[in-house]
This record gives C-alpha cells, structure tokens and sequence, in this order.
DNA sequence: GAGTATAGGTAGATATTCGATGTGTTCTCA
DNA sequence: TGAGAACACATCGAATATCTACCTATACTC
C-alpha cells in the first residue's frame, strides 16, 4: 500500500531522456539517476525502461553513444544530443505543450 | 505532410473521457465531438479507440450506460458517471498534475 | 438513388513501459 | 576476508493502449 509507483507516462520518456542527454553527455545509468533527482524522487525510471530508449534514440540518430571512464572510475556509455536529436527535442517539447494545453482545455470545462 | 495528427496521450483517455461524462450524460459518438470541439480540433478520438475505451471503464464500474434516443432521432447509448466514476476521475486529474508538475521541472532545467 | 453524417462495433498491428532476471565491477564495513 | 550494496550494462516477456482498417445500420440531403 502507499506504494507512490510514479510510471512515466507512455511517449513521454523519449522527450525526457533527450532532454537530459541535451544538459551535457551522459551514461545511462546517470540518466536515470538525475531523472529522480529532478523530479523530486517523482519519476524513478525502471532500467526495463531505460536501455532499451537509449538504443531506440541512438538508432534513430537523436543520440550519440561512446565509452568513457566514470566519475567513480567504472566504464559507461555516455550519450550525447545529435544536431538531429536537438531537433527532435525541440519538437517534442513543442508537441508536449499542444497537448497539455489541449487536455487543460478539457480538464476546465465546467459543467 | 503537414498532418496535424493528434494522437491523445496514451494513458489520458480515460480521464479525458470520464472528464467529459462529467459534464452530464453524453453517448459514444458524442463524446468525440465534444471532445473535438472542446479540445479546438486538436483531439481527433479514433472510433476504434473510442469504443473500446467506452467498454472498459463501463467493465470496471466507472461508467454506466443506458440506451436512449439521441437529439437527431436515433438510437445512442448514453453514458454517465458513476461515484465510482468520479473518484476515480479526481484521482486521475491528481495524478495528471502530479505528472505535468514532474515533467515541467525537468523541461525547466537549465544546463 | 447516391452520398454523407450519425451511431454502434470488432480485429489486428504497433509501440511502449514495466517487471524479472542476468552479468560483472567497485566500494564499504563488520 | 567476505557479504552486501551501489554502480553500470543489458535482454526478455507480459501487459496495456491506441490506431488503422474494416464492418453494420439508419436518417438526411440533394
């Protein structure tokens, strides 16, 4: 019970990672992390989730993936936002306010 | 080109749908105008997921339906909100601003 | 009499997220 | 020194939801 189970909502991850990605390189794992951290522990992205995304953006050619040395010495995947990846964030973000803004128009009408 | 295809969020219909069962008892095919207009042509709800839709949240008691006779003379079936309905209406809409608060602070971040 | 709008519906394809599970490394602390 | 947690990568199958495409039927318009 009490179990505040935050799922990212469906078609929404693909925006939230890129724009991540877009704050400077970053591996996988980290992604995940700052997620939840600036969110608020809000979204806590499942790795069931994560690395699959990462390789559906890095085939689509929205992310660039390379090995790098971590902070804490381990190897990881950074990624990092293509000119084309930018784009796409661009309008993603530009959908995403379409869209809440439509379901506000819904959500205000009164009865 | 230029398709202003607008897809309803996957995870949102439910709440859209109750939302405008809300506003008072409304069949199938006019929830999708209502929704339409409301929305300023942004949402174009599918038959095909209408319907289903309409079924399910009927199945888990959030949604009662009768048959009536429509404005234009024909047969429709009606659907209302039942308190079941309406709790889970106001649990939805809490989540949905939980979510967009959530998305909103990690569009905000600056790099 | 043809076509459009109204009203209901189903079936299959597609996409996405999650939960469960697996590998291996580094760090901490008893 | 050894156990467990945190770090970092990954895959697989189940569940879910929406769409496209299709079907039926009635009423209205031209």
């Amino acid at each position: 019970m009490g179990e505040e189970r935050a799922e990212v909502l469906k078609g929404t991850l693909d925006m939230l990672i890129l724009k991540i990605a877009a704050l400077g390189p970053i591996h996988g794992y980290g992604i995940a992390q700052r997620m939840q951290q600036i969110s608020r522990d809000f979204f806590q992205l499942q790795q069931g989730s994560l690395y699959p995304a990462l390789h559906r953006l890095a085939d689509r050619g929205w992310l660039k993936a390379e090995w790098r040395v971590t902070e804490t010495g381990r190897e990881g995947k950074f990624y990092s936002l293509t000119p084309k990846g930018r784009k796409q964030l661009e309008s993603e973000i530009e959908n995403w306010e379409r869209l809440t803004g439509a379901v506000a128009l819904i959500l205000q009408t009164a009865e």
